[in-house]
DNA sequence: CTTTGTGAACAGTTTCACAGCC
DNA sequence: GGCTGTGAAACTGTTCACAAAG
């Protein structure tokens, strides 16, 4: 039913580890920037630099991929691009829809990352009527009704959300019930789609959270270390526990959502 | 030296594994939106639910905060927001920073959900002498000359950065400098940053990329299915290596990924 | 000599399944 | 009976360290 499930529950990637897959556009664009500076050839230790990563890490992901460089040498740029876009499916041409023009849907559709490599707006589509027509990034933004007919005609496979959060499903819905089966949300709901469907998503708000624990973190760190670091070494379970169970009185600092 | 690192190298998270941080701003929002229901209690297989994640994860997960439930009951609602909001760090405010005030900066500004739950836009930073002074989102936006000035008067420990890519290593060296150690990355390049500082980053592009892979193994494995699912149970590594092997010469085949 | 490619050890995460408590 | 909390098992991802190749 409704139940449907976030991401991709595991039927495994052919062979390609899902870490390994969300490594390859960063080893991409890495390239690219070394193809335009005509480098011809980058060992695993310059690029997994570039790109942020460890060379054994980059090494090991390559090897997935099949045995693409020189021992002694390193990799030839140009070959890499080529199949690391290949492996990547960017040879060929993605049309993509965003749903929701607001400010980011705006922001998105102007975006330039987004044209190059493989993907191209194919629509723009909003729920207010005062919107259509209105050319964003040079492109009209169209009516929602006309949302089902798009993706057929495009033949439109991947979808951007970035409406406000109570409307996101019922996009979700349409998208998929169009044809799309991949989906990039930007709204902050979990979206439930059937089996077959990709959702990815990209949440602000849960990425500040995840820094503020450990901004927090780093805080406290500081404290105890003046304290003297006596509690490290117990089992983690047990400190937490403690620290835990002394939590319900009090009052509920003012701050909060709640 | 700026060979930094990006993410966290991974000194261990006092105890709560990063996937489970990564998921408590889920949980806290499915909670958030029950206790604005007036829904008083809530069992590991509902909540599970409304997060989209699986019951015993979920559990997983709250047991290394403590024991918070009630055996036959389930959770109280109130009760967990609190915890998981102070786990979060979310019981304090955060002043958080954003420098590139172009499309995308802008969206953030006017992004509720960034005042809510904690965080406050202490100010709209932007090279553009043109943009000082102008309000975006009710902030008039202040020149990059003050940043160093905003960081400190502010107290801002956290930073988001939403510059065009050339811009964002140079932004980020300031704002480390000036004593930000979180930093929210949505340009679309490797941050560098010494040990300490955290950085996530954000990147619409490469989400893309990860959904067109998927999305090409999809069509591939209909061709497949059409020609007997002869493959599965050889061991992944070699059925990948013959396959890639043979990738140099000849034409991009026309499905597959190879 | 340099650098890849990779088994093997290790670390982190998810799932299972059930004991313990309400 | 229902539901949490958690060891143990299974799985996924990372790092090590070195043999093999140029």
């Amino acid at each position: 039913m409704a139940t449907g499930r976030t991401h991709r529950p595991a039927t495994r990637s052919r062979g390609i580890p899902e870490a390994t897959v969300a490594r390859l556009p960063l080893y991409l664009r890495a390239l690219t920037a070394l193809s335009e500076r005509s480098v011809p050839t980058v060992s695993s230790e310059e690029l997994a630099a570039a790109a942020g990563v460890n060379s054994a890490k980059l090494r090991k992901d390559f090897s997935y991929l099949g045995s693409y460089g020189t021992r002694g040498v390193g990799y030839d740029v140009e070959y890499l691009v080529y199949q690391i876009s290949r492996e990547l499916g960017l040879t060929q041409d993605w049309p993509v829809v965003i749903v929701g023009i607001g400010n980011l849907g705006a922001a998105l559709a102007n975006y330039g990352g987004f044209a190059s490599r493989g993907f191209r707006v194919a629509a723009l589509i909003d729920a207010d009527p005062a919107m259509a027509g209105k050319p964003v990034a040079g492109i009209p933004v169209q009516h929602t009704d006309e949302l089902e007919k798009i993706i057929e005609d495009n033949g439109v496979s991947i979808g951007v959300i970035a409406t406000p959060a109570g409307a996101a499903q019922q996009v979700c819905d349409r998208l998929v019930a169009a044809g799309v089966t991949s989906i990039l949300n930007f709204a902050p709901t979990v979206l439930s789609v059937p089996d077959g469907v990709d959702v990815r998503k990209v949440d602000l708000s849960i990425e500040l959270q995840i820094l503020a624990f450990h901004e927090q973190r780093k805080a406290g760190e500081e404290a105890a270390a003046a304290a003297g670091a006596a509690v490290d070494g117990i089992p983690a379970a047990a400190v937490r526990k403690q620290s835990a169970d002394k939590g319900p009185d009090g009052d509920v600092p003012a701050v909060m959502p709640a």
